[in-house]
RNA sequence: GCCCCCGUAGCUCAAAGGACAGAGCGACGGACUUCUAAUCCGCAGGUUGCGAGUUCGAGUCUCGCCGGGGGCGCCA
C-alpha cells in the first residue's frame, strides 16, 4: 500500500537525519500519513513535525523542511514539498500512477485486500432475531452492518465465520408452538383458542397447513404440552428454512446456526454458572440466582436464574445474560475464535457492560469482544411513523422491501449512515426514490465500463490485446481515477480496524465520480487510427477501473450489473 | 435520577485531533449529430445546538447546559 510505503519513508527520513544530526535524538512516534484537504497540496501529508516540535526542540517549519531533504528518493514521489504551519505534502508521480493500472489488473479480485488479521479468526454473529417468524425491516440493517464487515474483515485478512445466534429455548418459541398449535387445531376442525401471547401474523396458519399436508393430524393425538413442543420444534426449523431463503436474496449466507437449547443440552450453561459460583461472583437471593455484576463496576446486579415463584417453567427461568456467558464461552474457548464481534440494535446496549463483566469474571479478556451497538432506525411512510409488531401480525418483511426496493439499494442504503446515527428509513421514499439511490450512480459507472469493452470487442478487438503504453496516461482525470483506485486499500483498512463499514459507500461514490469525470474528459474509444495507442491504454484504465468497482461494490454486498 | 447514541448546508449524511468543514438530494443556470444524460459542468447554501476548558491546533477530546432517540424489571 503507497501509504505505508511513504509512512516508511518519512520513519527513515527522520532516522537518517538523526544520524546526521540535524534532528535530535528521540523516540519517533507513529507517523500518520493523511489526505490533504485540497489536491494542489498534493496527495499525502504528514503533520507529523507539529507534534515533534516540543520533543525536539525545533520549530515545526524547520523540522519539516528537514524530514523532507532526507526523504530517500522513490518511484512513486513526484514532489516533497513543506506548507507552514508544519507540513510535509507528498505529491504521487504521473508517471508511477500510471503504472498502477497494470499492478491492479494484475491483483484482479484480490485488489483492495490488507493483511491486518494475518488469518486470525473472527466471528460476527449477527441478525440473531427470535426464529418467530420472517425477518422485518428492523432486523434488516442489522443484517447489512454485519454482513458487510464480515466481507471486509475477510478483505482485511481474516478468517471470518458468520453466525446466526438461534433463540430457540425460552419463552418466544413457545409462544411460536403454541400460536402453530392452535391454528393446527383450528384447520383440523377443533376448536382451540388462539394464546394471548400467540404471533397473529398469517403466516402462521400457512405453516399449519404446512404441517398438516405433511404429517396430517397426528399431533392432535398427544397430549396438548407435548405437541406443542412438538410443533415449536418443527416450527423453528421451518422459520429457519425461510429466513435461509431470505437472506440468500439479500446475499447473506451463514456458516453456523447456532442454537441456544444446544449450550443447555450439552450442558454448558450448568458448567458455567458453576464456573461462576466457584469464584464468588453469583449469591442466591429470594429463590433467584444473582451475578454480582458490581463487583465489576456497574451499578446493579443482573439476575441468572429467576426463582420458581416468579417463573414457574424451569426452563424459561435462565436469563438472556445465563445463555450470554456460556455462549461466549463457546465462542472463545471451546471453538477458539480470536475475537467475538456481536451486532446489536441499541434496544440492547444495556446488556453490553453485563456480558463484558461477565465474561472479566470467567477469565476471558473482554478485548476479545467488540460489540456494535447500532441505532434503531425509525420506519415512516410518507413522514408518519410506523409502528411494528410482530406478535401483531403488524410489520413489513424484509422480503417486502427486497420486493419494493431491491437489495442492492437496500443494503447500499443501510449501510451508508455510521451505526452511531439513528437513521430514518421512509419506505415511500426509498422506493419512489429508488433510481436516484446513489448506488445506482456506482452502478451505473461500472455498466458504462463494461458496455465500453463490449463496444471495443466489437470494433476494435486488437486494442484489447497486447502490451499497452501507460505512460500515455496522463490527464488529470485519468491520474485522479488511479489515485481513487488506489485508496481502496486504505478504505478496507479503515473500516476494518474501526468496524465502520459505512465508509465503503462513501468510497465506491467517490470512486464512481472520479470515472464519470474519466468519461466525460477521456474518450476511450475513437475511429482515429492515429488514437489507437491512447485507446489501447485508456481501455487498461477503463478495465482496472471496473474490477475496483466490482470489488467496491462485492464488499457491500451489491451486484456489479454489466449493463443497467 | 443514572447509562449509551446523536445534534454539521433547506433535507439525508461524511469528515483516523490537523490546513479555507465536504458529498448526495432539493433549489437555480447550463451541456446529448460523439464510447449508456441513471452522466457532466456551473452557482447558491455554515457562528458544526449553546457555554467553558485541554491543545501549537477542536466538528472531533473533557466538563456543564439545551434538544432528540434508546436503555435502566426475578419481561423477552
Amino acid at each position: 500500500m503507497i501509504r505505508q510505503t511513504l509512512t516508511e519513508l518519512v520513519r527513515q527520513a527522520i532516522l537518517d537525519a538523526q544520524a546526521h544530526g540535524d534532528l535530535p535524538a528521540f523516540e519517533i512516534p507513529p507517523v500518520e500519513l493523511a489526505h490533504p484537504p485540497r489536491p494542489e497540496m498534493g496527495d499525502y501529508s504528514a503533520s507529523l513535525p507539529l507534534k515533534l516540535a516540543s520533543l525536539a526542540k525545533r520549530p515545526p517549519m524547520h523540522i519539516a523542511q528537514t524530514i523532507a531533504k532526507h526523504v530517500p528518493p522513490h518511484d512513486a514521489i513526484g514532489k516533497i514539498e513543506t506548507a507552514a504551519p508544519g507540513y510535509v505534502n507528498f505529491t504521487l508521480a504521473p508517471r508511477w500512477l500510471a503504472n498502477q493500472v497494470a499492478a491492479i489488473l494484475d491483483a484482479g479480485a484480490q485488489f483492495g485486500n490488507v493483511n491486518l488479521g494475518d488469518g486470525k479468526r473472527v466471528q460476527v454473529e449477527f441478525v440473531s432475531a427470535n426464529p418467530t417468524g420472517p425477518l422485518t425491516i428492523g432486523s434488516a440493517r442489522n443484517m447489512a452492518i454485519g454482513d458487510t464487515l464480515a466481507r471486509v474483515l475477510e478483505a482485511a485478512g481474516y478468517d471470518v465465520a458468520r453466525e446466526y445466534y438461534v433463540n430457540d429455548a425460552g419463552s418466544q418459541v413457545r409462544h411460536l408452538g403454541a400460536s402453530i398449535y392452535a391454528r393446527y387445531a383450528q384447520e383440523l376442525g377443533r376448536a382451540e383458542a388462539f394464546p394471548e401471547d400467540g404471533y397473529k401474523g398469517e403466516y402462521i396458519g400457512e405453516m399449519a397447513r404446512a404441517i398438516i399436508a405433511r404429517d396430517g393430524d397426528k399431533y392432535l393425538a398427544l397430549e396438548k404440552d407435548a405437541a406443542i413442543r412438538e410443533l415449536k420444534r418443527i416450527g423453528v426449523a421451518m422459520v429457519i428454512e425461510q429466513l435461509k431463503t431470505s437472506l440468500a436474496r439479500a446475499h447473506v449466507e451463514f456458516d453456523t446456526w447456532f442454537s441456544e437449547q444446544s449450550l443447555r443440552d450439552s450442558g454448558l450453561l450448568d458448567e458455567i454458572l458453576k464456573m461462576l459460583a466457584a469464584r464468588g461472583v453469583t449469591y442466591v437471593q429470594d429463590g433467584a440466582l444473582w451475578f454480582r455484576a458490581t463487583e465489576f463496576g456497574l451499578d446493579k446486579d443482573a439476575v441468572l436464574v429467576r426463582s420458581a415463584q416468579v417463573i414457574s417453567d424451569p426452563d424459561e427461568r435462565p436469563t438472556y445474560l445465563a445463555s450470554d456467558l456460556p455462549y461466549l464461552w463457546n465462542k472463545l474457548v471451546v471453538r477458539g475464535f480470536d475475537r467475538a464481534i456481536y451486532i446489536w440494535g441499541a434496544d440492547h446496549q444495556g446488556d453490553v457492560p453485563r456480558v463484558l463483566a461477565g465474561a472479566e469474571a470467567l477469565g476471558v479478556d473482554p478485548k476479545r469482544i467488540h460489540i456494535i451497538v447500532y441505532q434503531l432506525v425509525r420506519l415512516t411512510r410518507g413522514g408518519e411513523k410506523i409502528r411494528m409488531s410482530k406478535r401483531a401480525g403488524e410489520f413489513d418483511t424484509l422480503d417486502d422491501l427486497l420486493d419494493d426496493v431491491g437489495v442492492d439499494a437496500v443494503r447500499y442504503l443501510l449501510i451508508e449512515s455510521s451505526a452511531d446515527v439513528a437513521m430514518d428509513f421512509d419506505l415511500q421514499r426509498a422506493v419512489q426514490q429508488s433510481n436516484e439511490n446513489p448506488v445506482y450512480y456506482v452502478q451505473y459507472a461500472h455498466a458504462r465500463i463494461a458496455s465500453i469493452l463490449r463496444n471495443a470487442a466489437e470494433s476494435a478487438p486488437d486494442l484489447l490485446t497486447g502490451e499497452a503504453n501507460l505512460a500515455l496516461l496522463t490527464h488529470p482525470a485519468e491520474l485522479d481515477l488511479v489515485r481513487q483506485m488506489l485508496k481502496l486499500e486504505e478504505v478496507v483498512e479503515l473500516a476494518a480496524t474501526k468496524m465502520e463499514p459505512h465508509h465503503l459507500p462513501h468510497y465506491a461514490h467517490d470512486l464512481g465520480a472520479a470515472f464519470h469525470q474519466f468519461y466525460k474528459h477521456c474518450r476511450v474509444l475513437s475511429s482515429d487510427a492515429n488514437d489507437a495507442e491512447i485507446s489501447r491504454a485508456r481501455l487498461q484504465l477503463a478495465r482496472a477501473t471496473k474490477n475496483v468497482l466490482a470489488r467496491a461494490l462485492d464488499l457491500m454486498g451489491v451486484s456489479a450489473p454489466e449493463s443497467m
